[in-house]
RNA sequence: GGGGCUGUGGCGCAGUUGGUAGCGCGGCGAGCUUACACCUCGUAGGUCGUCGGUUCGAGUCCGGCCAGCCCCACCA
């Protein structure tokens, strides 16, 4: 082994090549034991990539050299890049949507970053209310506890504790995966620079009308006893029975519908459309609501529908939304039969049971008068869930603090439909319009103990002060007891992890932030709410630029991943199994704009394979001296201008797509580039290049399209790269180093059309040597003619690559391939099989018949000769051309064959 | 009820301003060749859900239908 074996990058003296080779030697030395060695010289090296041992090494080296830190001060005249994190909920771990979500952030800024950007990518947690306390209330049920035998201080304490060791696993988690984010600017949305947000824009909206509170009919979950907003509620259809029951009697009876009878013991009203004759005379009368003996009068109101049911629909403002509504227009009372757990309260026989039990007792009660109960049909409808725990949402009245949205969903519409933001893909913009049009008040009161405990003090006589953070509450006055919605500290996460009420430096430099990047579900829990507050808090300033969707993560037939379909899979065992690299890719090749995720065993395999053969082609390099400093020679072959060429159109082609957040293309690009081209070709041509006196420039360009390739790669796969292109180049480090610009002075059509050329001649000589069982290994005799082509300078390539030798004495060509202007005589010992080639060559001369009669048919279309561009038409002629050069050349192979 | 999406070789997906279909995985066959068997080479396999329209020409535009999915929703 000499000394240029791996030249020094730097073209400093050899011992600086040594060292690299010594490190060289230790990154493959560090894998398992080579299989099998080389024939030749004895290269001892192993063959795989095992990222298990670099992922770990490299990321604590990143975070303590500070590669991920940001400093608003640094760098003033260059342009800064931002991007808050998602922030995971405290109780989370990582899971297959957080790998994608933190894959294409990862990708975004660390690309930003080769380019020069000042970079900040903020990590950080959600607290996560109802989930955390949740969790918690069940960790103390097992020693026997409620929150209520804690009180609410040691409650709050015990979350705190539990944060503080349980909590955040998902922070390591990300390491692993490789996240680059800033850890020096960690937050929480409940440590104390968020909690004075929270006070200060809570404070801002009390004191412009932007926050009331009222009693109004919520979502209610009896399980969790807290309010829940409209979107915490997910609707499910469930089989009921809607139950036909007459009211009143004899000409002042009428029959209403319902799908949950026990609710009829809060009615204080039946309603009818104004305009519906069957009703009109009892407008306005009192009739009898059965069991109760009550009468309750019945009103006219345009919300019913006449041709639904009865016409006729029964009214318990206390128990529904809709009924609340009707109490308010016509000021009925709203009698409330339950209690927070949905136990029934009204005195009477019911008394005690839960709303599931009265159910089916009040019908049964109802039944024992026959006249009663009408009908009952099965009926399918729509039931509200809690999120949290699914129990079925009660409708509830009762007092809550709202934030008024209107004009805040205005601003948040107007920002995104006048352009500041931008929503990739476009297509998604129309659901977020759907959503902050539409949007109802926000109730953001949770009836919890874990949150940001809503900052408004009552005086003795009902008195209500909202007083800053730096404010003192009036002396003796009592702090409401509920919490914010989580969401609503989640919805500052733009400006609160900058430091925002304060004008920090960080604030001045990355807000409004670059992008956000979340998947489609949380557009309007999250998105639309960081855009209502954000615009709110920030005068008018966007929170972000451009927002970034991505769809879900599923398996591989699209299903949803979940627990009971046992079609989970962990990332952290990819990133175990195969690397955090090859788990990053396999997310990224498929995440196309906007849509889902599949996900199988194979495709990571794939990715690691990937990752694998680029350590291999480095290892390839190292051992053939890959050069990559200096100037690349202006003498070159012309496969060495063909890669450059190609590697210049792929350098143009992922910068765009990038530049389009499309992951996917970006990813497919290198893959091919790097497999197909450089691996399988440009490689297989070096060979040759390398063993003569071309072998300089040849390692220069190869080190060049290596160099180039894993600076491309690096903010999808980090790891492998950084390995590899420190070992190559010798320098610290990837992360800040050059991104590649295309120089399309590189740009070569006329080497690119030969080398093409030569690939077909190349791939035609294989294919004949498949079908005709020479073995791939075997050296079979050839003469090339081919006088005038330009092939004829690769000679020695295509002979190295079909194994062909130079025919000595005895040459007897048996088979005779003309093809790209060359002519290619076999010595196969006379083993062709002449039936199975003729057969081959009938069908392809068919083939191309076909097309040339096709092509020929349509040029021959005078419409079309007239209508269609100029480039289409040539486009046909040259197919025309193509398929009758073919078909000469196919008819002269068969031809040639000789008989029998 | 409203809104949106999807339907392309066995499976998962690409297909820019309309010009006769590509990729990965899988299948089949061959093979240790100056890095890689987590490899190489060769090969088979779709007329683009369906019907109709526009056009010289449609997977690519328009309409109907069929199938599947998602989101939003205060019709009992």
């Amino acid at each position: 082994m000499s000394g240029d074996l791996c030249p020094d990058p730097r073209g400093t003296p050899r011992d600086a090549g040594v060292a690299t080779v010594g490190r060289a030697v230790e990154l493959f030395a560090v894998t398992q034991p080579t299989t099998q060695t080389p024939s030749g010289d004895a290269v001892d090296l192993p063959t795989r990539y095992q990222p298990a041992d670099v992922e770990g090494r490299l990321y604590e080296r990143w975070v303590s050299e500070g590669r991920f830190t940001a400093d608003p001060a640094r760098n003033p005249g260059r342009p800064a890049y931002s991007i808050v994190i998602p922030p995971p909920n405290v109780t989370g771990s990582l899971h297959m949507g957080h790998a994608l979500d933190h894959s294409i952030q990862d990708t975004l800024v660390r690309r930003r970053r080769m380019q020069g950007h000042e970079v900040a990518w903020i990590p950080g947690m959600d607290h996560a209310g109802i989930a955390t306390q949740n969790v918690v209330e069940r960790e103390l049920a097992k020693e026997g506890l409620s929150r209520h035998d804690l009180g609410r201080e040691a409650f709050v304490d015990r979350v705190w504790k539990w944060k503080a060791e349980s909590g955040g696993r998902i922070l390591g988690q990300m390491r692993r995966l490789g996240d680059s984010v800033d850890w020096s600017r960690e937050a929480f949305t409940m440590d104390d620079d968020r909690a004075r947000a929270v006070r200060t824009i809570f404070k801002r909206l009390f004191d412009d009308g932007l926050i009331y509170r009222a009693e109004r009919i919520i979502n209610w979950c009896p399980r969790c006893l807290t309010a829940l907003s409209d979107i915490e509620v997910e609707h499910a259809d469930r089989d009921g029975e809607l139950v036909s029951i007459r009211y009143g009697d004899g000409d002042d009876s009428i029959v209403v519908a319902t799908t949950r009878a026990e609710t009829m013991l809060g009615d204080t009203a039946v309603a009818v459309h104004p305009d519906d004759e069957r009703y009109k005379h009892l407008v306005g009368r009192d009739i009898e609501l059965p069991l109760t003996g009550r009468r309750i009068p019945v009103v006219a109101d345009e919300h019913v529908d006449p041709a639904f049911g009865t016409g006729a629909v029964k009214v318990t403002p206390a128990h529904d939304p809709n009924d609340f509504e009707i109490g308010r227009r016509h000021d009925l009372p709203s009698l409330s039969v339950m209690d927070e757990r949905g136990v029934i309260t009204e005195p009477g026989p019911f008394q005690g049971l839960d709303r599931f039990e009265a159910r089916p007792a009040v019908v049964a009660a109802l039944r024992e008068d026959g006249r009663i109960v009408r009908e009952i049909r099965p009926y399918e409808h729509s039931v509200g869930h809690c999120q949290r725990c699914r129990t079925v949402v009660e409708p509830r009245v009762s007092l809550q603090w709202f934030v008024k949205v209107a004009p805040l969903a205005k601003a948040a519409g107007d920002a995104v439909r006048d352009g500041r933001v931008a929503i990739h893909p476009p297509e998604m913009a129309a659901r977020y319009f759907e959503w902050v049009d539409n949007m109802h008040d926000w109730c953001v009161s949770r009836q919890l103990w874990w949150g940001h405990r809503i900052p408004v003090w009552y005086g003795p006589d009902g008195e209500t002060a909202c007083p800053g953070p730096d404010e003192e509450p009036p002396a003796g006055w009592t702090q409401d007891t509920d919490v914010l919605d989580t969401w609503f500290s989640s919805a500052l996460w733009p400006f609160s992890t900058l430091g925002w009420p304060a004008d920090t430096p960080e604030l001045q430099r990355f807000y409004p932030t670059s992008a956000l990047v979340t998947g489609y579900d949380i557009l309007f829990f999250w998105v639309a709410r960081m855009m209502m507050f954000g615009l709110y808090a920030m005068d008018g300033a966007v929170p972000f630029r451009t927002i970034v969707l991505h769809g879900m993560v599923r398996d591989q037939h699209g299903k949803k991943m979940s627990k009971s379909f046992g079609n989970v899979v962990d990332p952290l065992d990819w990133i175990e199994r195969y690397g955090a690299d090859a788990t990053r890719f396999t997310l990224l090749r498929g995440a196309n704009p906007g849509g889902d995720v599949p996900v199988a065993e194979e495709w990571a395999q794939g990715s690691r394979n990937f990752c694998n053969k680029l350590f291999n082609v480095a290892r390839f390099a190292l051992i053939n001296g890959a050069n990559v400093s200096g100037p690349v020679p202006a003498e070159l072959t012309t496969v060495d201008r063909w890669v450059l060429s190609r590697l210049n159109t792929v350098i143009a082609e992922v910068d765009a797509h990038l530049d389009d957040y499309e992951f996917a293309k970006a990813c497919e690009t290198l893959y091919h580039f790097a497999w197909d081209e450089v691996c399988d070709w440009y490689v297989e041509l070096a060979k040759v290049q390398l063993a003569d006196d071309r072998a300089p420039a040849t390692r220069r360009v190869l080190g060049e399209v290596l160099d180039k390739v894993l600076r491309l790669l690096h903010p999808v796969i980090p790891f492998v790269t950084e390995e590899l292109w420190t070992t190559l180049t010798g320098a610290d480090t990837l992360v800040t180093a050059a991104w590649p610009a295309a120089d399309p002075e590189r740009r070569d059509a006329a080497a690119e059309a030969e080398i093409e050329s030569l690939q077909r001649l190349v791939t035609e000589v294989r294919r004949f040597r498949a079908d005709q069982g020479l073995k791939p290994g075997q050296r079979v005799a050839a003469e090339l003619d081919w006088a005038g082509s330009p092939l004829a300078a690769h000679e020695e390539g295509v002979r190295t690559l079909l194994r062909l030798t130079v025919p000595g004495d005895g040459f007897a060509a048996t088979a005779s391939l003309p093809v790209e202007g060359a002519t290619v005589r076999l010595d196969t010992a006379g083993a062709i099989d002449v039936g199975a080639e003729r057969r081959r060559l009938e069908k392809d001369l068919a083939t191309a018949r076909k097309e040339a009669d096709q092509t020929r048919r349509k040029l021959g279309n005078e419409a079309f000769v007239a209508k269609a561009p100029e480039a289409v038409v040539a486009k046909n002629k040259d197919r025309l051309a193509q398929a009758e050069a073919d078909i000469a050349r196919l008819e002269h192979q068969l031809a040639a064959l000789p008989a029998g």
